[in-house]
DNA sequence: TGCGACATACTGCTATGGCAGTCGGTCGAG
DNA sequence: CTCGACCGACTGCCATAGCAGTATGTCGCA
């Protein structure tokens, strides 16, 4: 019995992407399997099994004999999720608007006060963190194991980018988008007009990211 | 120097998906990692690393202290993966009908060309691989390094699927459609055209599945 | 002064041995 | 006969030690 699956090779994972996500092991910066494996209080190979996944999952880079590195943010990068994001999120959305429950809308609307409460009152990490939860709710709610996947680590990538975003520049409320449109198109069952609001949620995100960069 | 990558846990993933691919190691069935280190000619470890990163694909699924099992399709799976499919490829489509060169045209051109001869012929073994480089190209115009992995992730679990739909079922034709509308709305460069067709395509798949199931 | 070969120290990578948990059968008590 | 506890054999899992490359600093030579 332990915290969730006594494998230490898991825990390993949870915590280094803890880390990774927090920006505790900031971009760019090289990671050392001893040291982490002391951190930790661990033996060397679960750490190596971890980072080894998380380069899959794009987190990390490992040089193969050379050393691993935390992935930092290119301009085509950036580019690259974003339109990732539009192509997943607007597919997915146009199918959930269409089966959203009215349990589904209710959990929405609160989630979306919250985060516009965080947008009026300009805390970013709150912002963002409830942005992250919004967009992993409409994933989920088609109960898709196979979406959800491949949609959160899209949102995991978007998540460490933003909070390596504000961590350098001074955040200011105009890079923090609202989520009245989406709520709208989902609330009325429309599949369309739900798809056209993440759409203009996500290109409007990478626009004025496109401005500032 | 080595084929590719010298890692022996990169020959071992690539040689394990290999076999799960095509149906050597066929669902349901449990795998040993001594065994399969024994057949691989390495040691435990590459192969234990490799089949980490595979039950994170979704291929094997891994009972953590009592055995790894290829992961078998329930009708629910198979389902999700469509479903996956549609709201992913609907919406890379959507984007790269609009940005296709004239060389992409062609190239598709004639792996659909490919892909009817084996339709005509009943060959579902050369239609499906051929399927799944057309799907797996329309995806790649992009350049998305990000929406190339998660395409092709749900692209082999297509294909894994439809191999192991043919080999207990005999081959009919009715079974592999064709791409001449995704063809048609990709040369138009119309995104809307190419995404309906897209989804006319995957929601035409599934329609004929359930049918059989 | 510049350059090429070499030694060294660093990294991740792999092999091996042994540990930990789980299942199946067996034996004994009720 | 039934049920429960035990014991053995199986699995994946982990720790340690040593291997294999790579970069870097150093020395000798032109």
């Amino acid at each position: 019995m332990s915290a969730s699956t006594m494998r230490a090779s898991d825990r390993a994972y949870e915590q280094l992407r803890e880390r990774l996500l927090d920006l505790r092991l900031s971009p760019g910066s090289v990671v050392n399997e001893q040291s982490l494996a002391n951190e930790l209080g661990i033996g060397r190979m679960p750490v190596h099994e971890a980072l080894a996944r998380l380069a899959s999952d794009g987190f990390v880079t490992v040089l193969p004999r050379r050393g691993t590195v935390v992935t930092s943010f290119t301009l085509e990068d950036v580019r690259n999720l974003f339109e990732a994001r539009e192509a997943l999120e607007c597919g997915a959305v146009h199918i959930a608007a269409q089966r959203a429950t009215d349990a589904d809308v209710a959990a929405l609307d609160d989630l979306v006060a919250v985060a516009d409460e965080a947008r009026a009152e300009a805390r970013p990490e709150d912002y963002l963190r409830t942005d992250f939860e919004i967009h992993l709710f409409v994933v989920r709610m088609l109960g898709n194991s196979l979406l959800t996947d491949a949609a959160e680590r899209l949102l995991l990538h978007n998540l460490r980018f933003w909070r390596f975003y504000f961590s350098t520049r001074r955040a200011h409320g105009t890079a923090m988008l609202g989520h009245d449109e989406l709520l709208a198109g989902i609330r009325t069952r429309s599949g369309d007009l739900a798809e056209q609001a993440m759409r203009k949620h996500i290109t409007d995100s990478r626009g004025l990211l496109q401005a500032l960069f």
